[in-house]
DNA sequence: CTCGGTTTGTTCTCCCGTTCACAAACTCCT
DNA sequence: AGGAGTTTGTGAACGGGAGAACAAACCGAG
């Protein structure tokens, strides 16, 4: 008996699903821009660069938000799958070490668009406070727990050096921030219950390395031309 | 019969070996500046932040670098990855979008010690043409088939708007490029042969946002206080 | 109302990745 | 040299994810 009422809508969507659910988010807004009312799996799939079958059964651990014969209401799905992410309102986030890498997050204006606000920018270093990036001013870091518990943040992101990150986030964590978008390069270790997510430009770039100089040996070919 | 011969060592590393590597890589070179000679496997995973088993069994696709009742020699091993990944030598690498991230990717020092090399910046606004960004300065895009030509580029960095990014990627693969990472909120569609990795930070906002919601449900907390 | 065409939701099967558990192999001490 | 203790490398069990295939459900025409 696979019955679900439509309000309980079936808790333990498999973690690869969850992954791509933003992906068909992403592709629905397109479509929605683009003023399709409605669309098939096999289309939605093309535009989310996934197997249809894959999608369809994504989509069923949602719910059954589909016609047969028919396809999806682009704009109905797209509410639903906002709202199982739990983008339909916006999360405050902090972003803490506004180096290079921080002003670029900061300036993102993706952020706002899908679901997000950053709250506060902060830094250890005293010489950045008070510059203002983005309309927000850099703070002092030790204003980290007053901020989190004001704004009631959930979602922190780490963009310091990776001596500084697994300080960063066990303040984090101690302010009550359970989510961390980390991208230091280190292992952070943090409690049972807290989520951990890491964007590594470096090992992004030597898998990429790996995979060209597996395709180059194959031809294996001599260089130095006489 | 599973004796393979130290030269040849195997072809056929599985997908999710080949994106640990260069954790592993990172958490050796960590070991390797503590001045720690040898480790363990259990020491190793631990640095990695992954299973003591799954560790041993992903060096095993490599060979056999190990030593029984000891551990691994760091610096054999890491000198071992390093050659399997690819990144005993550097790789020329353009970076296409010199915006907000383009900017931070090329002050970013990181990849300079892990492999690779920035050997133009590249952007369609002539307005940006000229200006020097961590001693490169940044060229027209149509230089683009020059400069791969001429440095042997295998791997591009795609850091423009989503709408350009398409296009982008055509004229790389075009070029000769043959392995991208994509920033651009996009699905690109490339050629068989030619390897895209996203890095898409709205997407791991998203799915953090979806575990900080399921983790709230559970508690179901009302607000507002009176 | 019925029938053909279409598309979803789901079952089944296969494959990959992870973990367990242990024999093989090495070191060190006596 | 032998034995106790350690640690690797790997065979086997396990779990989850991906794709194929199909029945159920819907639409529209006649
Ligand atoms: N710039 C990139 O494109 C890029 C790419 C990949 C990875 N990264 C990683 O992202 C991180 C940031 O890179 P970046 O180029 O912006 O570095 P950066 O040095 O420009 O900026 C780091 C900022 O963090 C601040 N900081 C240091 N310690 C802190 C602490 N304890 N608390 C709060 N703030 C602190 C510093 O004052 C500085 O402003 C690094 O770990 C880097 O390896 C950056
Ligand atoms: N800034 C961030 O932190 C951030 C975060 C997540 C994703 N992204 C994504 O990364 C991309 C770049 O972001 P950004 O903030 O740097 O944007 P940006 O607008 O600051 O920079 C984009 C750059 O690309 C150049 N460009 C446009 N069309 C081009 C073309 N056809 N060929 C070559 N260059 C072209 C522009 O001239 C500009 O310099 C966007 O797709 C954005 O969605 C950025």
């Amino acid at each position: 008996m696979t019955a679900r009422t439509s309000t309980d809508a079936g808790r333990d969507i498999p973690e690869a699903t969850v992954a791509r659910l933003p992906v068909y988010l992403r592709a629905l807004t397109g479509l929605a821009e683009a003023r399709t009312a409605t669309c098939s799996s096999e289309e939605l799939a093309a535009a989310a660069g996934v197997n249809s079958a894959m999608l369809r059964k994504d989509l069923s651990y949602l719910g059954s938000y589909g016609t047969r014969g028919v396809g999806y209401d682009v704009e109905y799905l797209r509410y639903q799958i906002a709202r199982e992410i739990g983008v339909t309102q916006d999360w405050p986030v902090v972003i803490v070490g506004i180096g290079n890498l921080g002003h670029a997050l900061a300036n993102y204006s993706g952020f706002r668009s899908r679901g997000f606000r950053v709250v506060a920018l902060l830094d250890a270093d005293p010489s950045r406070h008070g510059e203002v990036v983005a309309g927000i001013d850099v703070q002092p870091f030790d204003d980290l727990e007053e901020i989190v518990a004001e704004h009631g943040v959930a979602i922190g992101v780490i963009a310091t050096p990776a001596v500084a990150a697994q300080d960063v986030a066990d303040r984090m964590v101690a302010a009550g921030v359970s989510s961390i978008l980390n991208f230091a390069p280190t292992v952070l270790s943090v409690p049972e219950g807290v989520d951990v997510r890491k964007v590594d430009l470096s090992i992004e770039l030597q898998i990429l390395a790996y995979h060209v100089q597996r395709k180059n040996g194959i031809v294996e070919a001599e260089e130095e031309p006489a």
